[in-house]
DNA sequence: GCTTTTTTGTCACCTGGGTGACACATAGGC
DNA sequence: GCCTATGTGTCACCCAGGTGACAAAAAAGC
């Protein structure tokens, strides 16, 4: 038999998450809070679904990961109690980037992230949101790129990081998208964190394949072969 | 000789990142724009320093980037017009996580950050900002990690990720600092993205050179030595 | 245009880390 | 306590990608 743990308001109030809240604030917010007692191994959320609660881990370990397209698995990170987890409920129609699961038997608060926000920062939820998105929307991107770097080959880093130059810089074009950017193999090396050389060659080997074209120094990409050569599903969206 | 270019209301509330706001949140804020150009190749900000300034990528390609211990430089991201940048200043006291500098000629506009929540969400900045350090905080945590990962040998990468866990979850022992979590050789390995039998000689390795030990199956970890594999300076504060 | 500098392309060679395989140690389950 | 499952330690072998070196091609200066 397992024990409810206390939550009160003196409690949460020495997280650090909280501890520039009011009493009245902190009490509110966990009026509010669905607490539950999850077994170890148990997934919490899946990559992929919406995203549409908040999460403060009360006690236990939970584990952030994902599965790459070779199913190998990437541990992302694992969060002690006390902290915020599932954030990507702050951002307006995002979906898990993340697979949570319980690494030892914890216990779990949630919170809708409109009372989340509404209750510690009283501004409309929909503003603060589209807020993040245009602020820390852009870290969360870089974050998701490194993580499937993890577990990638060079290969696929270069596809992965062109994908998202074309997402940021690309023109429609005749031939395909356009990347409207001066970029040398040691930039990309850069990028994708490999050696001049060895980008040199993939680059040739990619356009051997039709996967890019080069006019003069601007890159043309075709992004649906792009995203078939890193190993991710034919376009989202 | 460079044209100024024309940013008025009509031209910000185009970009995606101000889409939701108002016209009259746009003019405040514009007009506690300072508006610069930059040269291409100009530093406008180093890693370390004291974030104070939010920055909009008017015209031009921005870079992000740093230089890891062994002076190798990783590019982090390219910042397209359109996008803000120099997001740390957003949360409180922090320091800038990466270099930026132009990666073309570029107007950049400047922005304090207090203007910028104030102005958009009429909330106290520093509310705003405890609350961003509270939840999208890790994110960026683990975004700094990743970004050195991509320049490190496996075992640097054990030992920054073993000075995370530290700061998570370890408490001070007589020996050094007890991580108080069961960690297998293969949650490591995911946790860096190498094969478990890798991980085993290099954590006896560091055994060996007393950077931790073991007692039973929990860790005890040095964080001094551990930075100093790492390739980190001597402890930070 | 010609010259200098920057990029690209392609080698041959080396090395860190992946893979598979197996023996041994440890920890739970009951 | 014994048995089984799970974790650790250590091989031998292989390969993706790093390194250095150099030639050819493009750009940039002037």
């Amino acid at each position: 038999m397992v024990r409810t743990p206390v939550l009160n308001v003196a409690t949460i109030r020495r997280l650090k998450a909280f501890s520039w809240a009011t009493d009245r604030q902190v009490e509110r917010l966990l009026s509010h809070m669905r607490l539950q007692y999850v077994e170890k191994r148990t997934v919490l959320f899946n990559e992929g679904i919406p995203s549409d609660s908040l999460y403060l881990l009360v006690s236990g370990v939970a584990k952030l990961s994902l599965r790459s397209p070779d199913d190998e698995r990437v541990l992302v990170s694992l969060v002690a109690p006390g902290e915020l987890f599932g954030i990507t409920s702050l951002m307006p129609g995002m979906h898990r980037a993340f697979r949570s699961e319980a690494f030892s038997d914890c216990w779990v608060g949630a919170v809708r992230p409109e009372v989340f926000v509404t209750t510690l920062l009283d501004c409309p939820f929909a503003e603060f949101s589209a807020m993040m998105e245009g602020t820390v929307g852009r870290w969360f991107a870089l974050l998701y790129r490194y993580t499937r770097f993890q577990s990638s080959s060079l290969r696929q880093k270069l596809a992965l990081a062109l994908l998202e130059l074309a997402r940021k810089f690309g023109v429609r074009d005749a031939r395909g998208t356009l990347l409207i950017l001066q970029l040398t193999h040691e930039d990309l090396a850069d990028l994708v964190g490999a050696s001049r050389q060895k980008v040199t060659e993939h680059m040739k080997e990619l356009e051997r394949q039709q996967v890019l074209l080069r006019d003069r120094r601007k890159l043309i990409v075709h992004p649906d072969r792009l995203r078939e050569t890193a190993g991710l599903p034919p376009d989202e969206k």
